[in-house]
Formats: structure tokens, C-alpha cells, sequence
DNA sequence: GCAGTACTTTCGTAATTTCGAATATACTTA
DNA sequence: TAAGTATATTCGAAATTACGAAAGTACTGC
């Protein structure tokens, strides 16, 4: 049950938990793999149809989804099944999505000054 | 006006933005300005008695959150006065914290497996 | 058991981020 | 214009992250 009480401390360790979700979706190859899993749970093969970057890479990034248990996993044989684990991560992603069509001019800008595609 | 072509070269453009924001929020300070920011426009001197970190430290922070756009500055005199540029910005924070208070178990978990306060 | 497919982990290196300390700039008031 | 307050920038070191390559594990079918 959450803790009611006003102790700074536990407000500085909801920050860094909110830090830590954010900083597991900053990475655009995770968000593609989640944009992936919005429409349902798929293989590690199939994920990687979608995005197409070395499969050890791949693993490692599907890796930090699953520490931070914004994904859960299934064995189906041979193969390992992935999906989101709360729909209402979606909603933090659309969140996201609504200021960044808000705010088009300054993504534009914001693109050029960012480093040009690995 | 927004692209409506449907070069896939676009959508990374998109991701890469979408995590540079990500990017942004993804640091305990900075989650800590925007939520004090979310009560209105504060200089930094006030906002340094709320987020207690070394004023160049803040300083730092403060220009990221700028360079980004979630935030805007005002000069009054002596003083810079910064403001949050979209209250949409909000509603990714509220969507996030809904995502933690029903994780809230992991969410220990998650802080357990993270470094110590620093 | 052996070969093959599916996925994961480890390792080394390069790039990026973070922080405090020192320095710099801008505005105000005497 | 000098001194003081408010804020910003630069610099260097330590920590963290990202990637490809190589090696490892797990399941399937012959």
C-alpha cells in the first residue's frame, strides 16, 4: 500500500523511479519496439522485422524492458513471446505524442540540432 | 504543416524525437524543476530553495530543460523567471505517475535495484 | 546425440552525461 | 564606476550507455 506520508525521501525516490521509466524510453530503438508491441504480443524474430537492427542489439534493448517491467515475456517452444505489460504505457507514449504534434516547428528544429541518423 | 508522407525515414525522425524529450525527462532534477514548475513561474533563486543542488548544477539542468523547449525564461530585472511552455507537458508526468501508483510494488523493486541516493 | 534455429549474454571500446569548481555575464544600487 | 546579487558557461574527471563481435543457452527435429 503507498505510503502516506510526507517524508522528502520518498519523494526524491519517486523521482528517480519516474527518471528511471523515463530513461529506459529514451532510446528510439525502444520505442519502436514498443510502438511494435502496441498492436499485440509477437516473437523476437517478428519484432525484429519491424526494427531492423542486429539482433544482439536487438536483445539488449529488449533487456532493459523487461528490468524495468515494461514488457513481460512468454516461452512459446522455440521461441520467446513479448508483449507490453500495461496498456497504460501507451497512454504516457500518446501523452507524448499530442505535445510533440502541439509543438511540430520546434521538433523540426530540434531534429537538426540533434545528430544526424546512425 | 505535418508531413503526411509515409517514408519510414520519418517515423525515426519522430522516435529520435520523441526520445530526445524522453532524454530530457529523464533526470531526478529535472523531473523536480517541472514539478515545481507546474505551480507557476518561479525564478531560479525560488526554485533552487525547492530543488536543493548546487546553483551551477541547477543552472546546467535549467539550460537543458531550455535547448529542449519545455521550458520558457523571462528576464524582470535581476532575476530570470522560468515557466513551463505547454501545461500538455503535465499530462505526460500525470500519465506517467498513473503508470507508477499501479505498479507501485515493482516501482520498489525498481528503486531497490537502483544506485543510492546520491 | 547432433545440427539448426531462436534468442541472450559478455566483452571491449567509443560516445555521452553528470557534477563541482572556477570563471564569466547581466543587472542593480550606492 | 565599483561592489553586490543573480544566473550562466566552461572545464575536467568519473560514471553510464550504446554498439558490434563473439560466445553462450535453450529448444526442436532428425
Amino acid at each position: 500500500m503507498p505510503e502516506t506520508s510526507l517524508d522528502p525521501k520518498h519523494f526524491s525516490a519517486l523521482r528517480r523511479f519516474k527518471a528511471g521509466i523515463f530513461k529506459v524510453l529514451a532510446h528510439p530503438t525502444r520505442i519502436h519496439i514498443i510502438e511494435t508491441l502496441r498492436s499485440g504480443e509477437f516473437s523476437v524474430g517478428t519484432i525484429l522485422e519491424q526494427v531492423k537492427v542486429e539482433p544482439a542489439n536487438l536483445s539488449q534493448h529488449l533487456s532493459v524492458l523487461r528490468q524495468s517491467h515494461l514488457v513481460v515475456t512468454r516461452k512459446n517452444g522455440n521461441q520467446v513471446l513479448y508483449s507490453l505489460r500495461d496498456p497504460l504505457l501507451i497512454d504516457v507514449l500518446d501523452a507524448m505524442r499530442r505535445y510533440f504534434q502541439k509543438h511540430f516547428e520546434d521538433s523540426i528544429e530540434m531534429l537538426k540540432q540533434m545528430e544526424p541518423v546512425r
